[in-house]
RNA sequence: CGGGCUGUAGCGCAGAUCGGUAGCGCACUUGGUUCGGGACCAAGGGGCCGUGAGUUCAAAUCUCACCAGCCCGACCA
């Protein structure tokens, strides 16, 4: 074989060849399997591309895994032209590298530890910062090794509470991850805005629309952090954007423009009021006569087991993953009312910031310009009226954790903000030096300076762009797959395998197709009924079909997946069709 | 881990209230008729009724325990 390149290679290896369906292992489903609930689930399962071996662990068959290879192929092609280098770290790591940065300890149960035979601790990697860190720390010694960004395409497993949504949130899964080291802050942003190219082009390639939003950074740490989002129904991610300005942020850390104006009233003296069993907001509106926004809304948290007491105003609502970061902690839950009772000495609904002792207290940016508020009395039917922050009670911190919802102003330009879900199917962070710090990786500078490199990561969910594309391409009778990752380019069907004639026509339109195309020919003695079902089910981009019209008058009907149209073409005219249809839409794809 | 539900053939389900040793549709095998949008006829194969214990002459069915899976909440690509 000539050197065509490592990509030609890879896709010469797993898609070269003559294929039969009759050969293939296709396990179509008439009816949809009941523990499917999303539309991609139910039709990869129906159209035979996966099947569960246990809850969260799929296995791919033929036709799932060469679409799978597809996007593997895409995201390989877009990562090595931006400068990354693949290699293939083992999927098990050693617990001692988690112990180095603490996260052994942090991580959760989502990570799966298990001992060899000799007690050593091992960790099923659920992410590799700290394996990539240790690769570079015993590789790199110069600035004249960096920048560097590796990458592998490889298995992770995160035994997730509740997997679901069979491969869009699976306990192993198929991931891209990438972990760039630089000499500087600038050279951080250049590979971090190399990457977002790159997955702006992945994504496009794989025929999807996505929208790169701002994103907490999680478990993850790090300073920025944008996640790649495919907007649908069934994302798990709820998202505001901006359609003026096109700001885009998901909830977990968006922000809203808000007035707070500060009333010139005198601040009055407090004083108590009795409230005879009102504890809801609503209901003390209602007491009261007043609005919500003069409401001090006291809530009880733990933080990492310590309780944490939040403050917001009361038509707003707390942001939990702000408030876990503002209180510094790895877990946040809400307080049970046991422990609301031992923190405030009063059931629920009568908490208040007013003698607190002993509790961490962390006040939104809302809570200071409050003038003459009203908040509970931390005694059961009882509240204080006219109490001002700062004079009444102290806050350790004051910090945006108030929740943004649809309607909320943009940060930017004031105007309202729309919200929808999304998959999240891609995430970038810039790292710092957390794990540089952790790890001890040190590179000589020009000057023979000790110096640590920064890193980024960059992460991409195979699997779950896959489904995200059969997600945002579908009808009512199957999958409809891009061209640029569809299983097969062409279906050829001869409607009846008996007939000399046309499976002779057939099987000559394969051989020569084949040498451009990936083609799968329908030779089932099967009737067109069946075989037009399953093809619409399992979606190939074209259809030739070899029966009528080519009986009649020696021509093959075209039909495009993604249409109704048909056309009747004889062979040469058919297969120059066929080149400027597959030449256009692979097009697509590469266009901005 | 909390709340709700389900485990019977490869898939979808019935049978359970009323205990008597398992059935339907699809899929599969064979023969025939059919043949452009999930055909028909005939004959077949396939089940430790999730696992274990208990009650009983007898358990898919009643009791208890366990296991697995699904849905709703906290984790995340």
């Amino acid at each position: 074989m000539n050197f065509l390149g490592i990509d030609a290679i890879i896709s010469h290896l797993f898609f070269g060849g003559i294929m039969l369906y009759s050969k293939m292992l296709i396990p179509t489903l008439r009816e949809d399997p009941k523990d499917a609930e999303i539309d991609s689930h139910k039709l990869m399962l129906r159209a035979g591309l996966i099947r569960k071996s246990a809850a969260g662990l799929y296995s791919y068959l033929p036709l799932g895994f060469r679409a799978l290879l597809k996007v593997t192929q895409i995201v390989r092609e877009e990562m090595n032209s931006a400068g990354a280098l693949e290699i293939l770290p083992p999927f098990v790591t050693p617990a001692e590298l988690w112990k180095e940065t603490g996260r052994y300890d942090t991580m959760g149960k989502e990570m799966l530890r298990f001992k060899d035979r000799h007690d050593n601790e091992m960790v099923l990697g659920p992410t590799h910062e700290e394996a990539f860190t240790n690769i570079v720390r015993e590789t790199v010694h110069s600035y004249r090794d960096l920048p560097v960004n590796l990458y592998q395409i490889n298995t992770k497993f995160r035994d997730e509470i509740r997997p679901r949504y069979g491969v869009m949130r699976c306990r192993e899964f198929i991931m891209k991850d990438a972990y760039s080291f630089d000499t500087d802050e600038a050279g951080l942003e250049a590979n971090y805005q190399a990457m977002r190219t790159a997955y702006r082009k992945i994504f496009k390639r794989c025929g999807l629309e996505v929208d790169p939003v701002l994103a907490d950074t999680g478990s993850m740490g790090g300073s920025a952090s944008e996640e790649f989002m495919v907007p649908s129904q069934v994302g798990e991610e709820l998202i505001v954007k901006c359609h003026e300005c096109g700001y885009v942020a998901n909830t977990e850390r968006a922000v809203a423009h808000r007035e707070y104006s500060v009333s010139g009233d005198p601040l009055l003296a407090i004083a108590e009021k009795e409230t005879p069993a009102v504890k809801t907001i609503e209901e003390l509106t209602a007491f009261f006569s007043t609005t919500p926004d003069k409401f001090i809304k006291t809530l009880v948290y733990l933080a990492d087991g310590a309780p944490v007491v939040a403050l917001i105003r009361g038509d707003m609502e707390v942001n939990e993953v702000k408030l876990k970061n503002a209180a510094g902690a790895v877990e946040l839950q809400l307080a049970g009312e046991e422990k609301v009772r031992e923190v405030t000495g009063a059931p629920v609904g009568f908490a208040g910031p007013v003698g607190l002792k002993n509790v961490r207290i962390i006040a939104d940016i809302s809570i200071p310009p409050l003038v003459n508020a009203i908040t509970g009395a931390n005694k059961k039917d009882l509240h204080l009226v006219n109490v001002n922050p700062g004079r009444d009670f102290k806050w350790e911190k004051a910090a945006d954790i108030q929740s943004v919802q649809a309607g909320d102003l943009c940060p930017e330009c004031k105007r309202p903000l729309n919200a929808y879900h999304g998959i999240e199917v891609g995430h970038i962070f810039k790292l710092g030096y957390k794990y540089t710090d952790a790890m001890n990786v040190i590179f000589l500078d020009k000057d023979g300076k000790e110096q640590k490199p920064i890193m980024g990561c960059y992460g991409i969910g195979v699997g779950r762009t896959m489904a995200s594309v059969i997600e945002q391409s579908h009808d009512e009778f199957g999958i409809i797959w891009p061209m640029s990752i569809a299983p097969f380019h062409i279906l050829i069907v001869p409607v009846n395998v008996m007939d000399a004639a046309q499976m002779e026509a057939a099987e000559k339109l394969h051989k020569s197709l084949s040498s451009r195309y990936e083609v799968l020919m329908d030779d089932r003695d099967e009737r067109a009924g069946v075989k037009f079902n399953d093809a619409d089910l399992i979606g190939i981009p074209i259809r030739i079909t070899v029966g009528k019209s080519f009986a009649a008058e020696g021509k093959f009907e075209l039909k495009l997946r993604n249409s109704k149209e048909k056309e009747f073409l004889g062979e040469a005219e058919l297969i120059k069709r066929v080149g400027e249809i597959y030449e256009n839409e692979m097009a697509g794809f590469n266009r901005d």
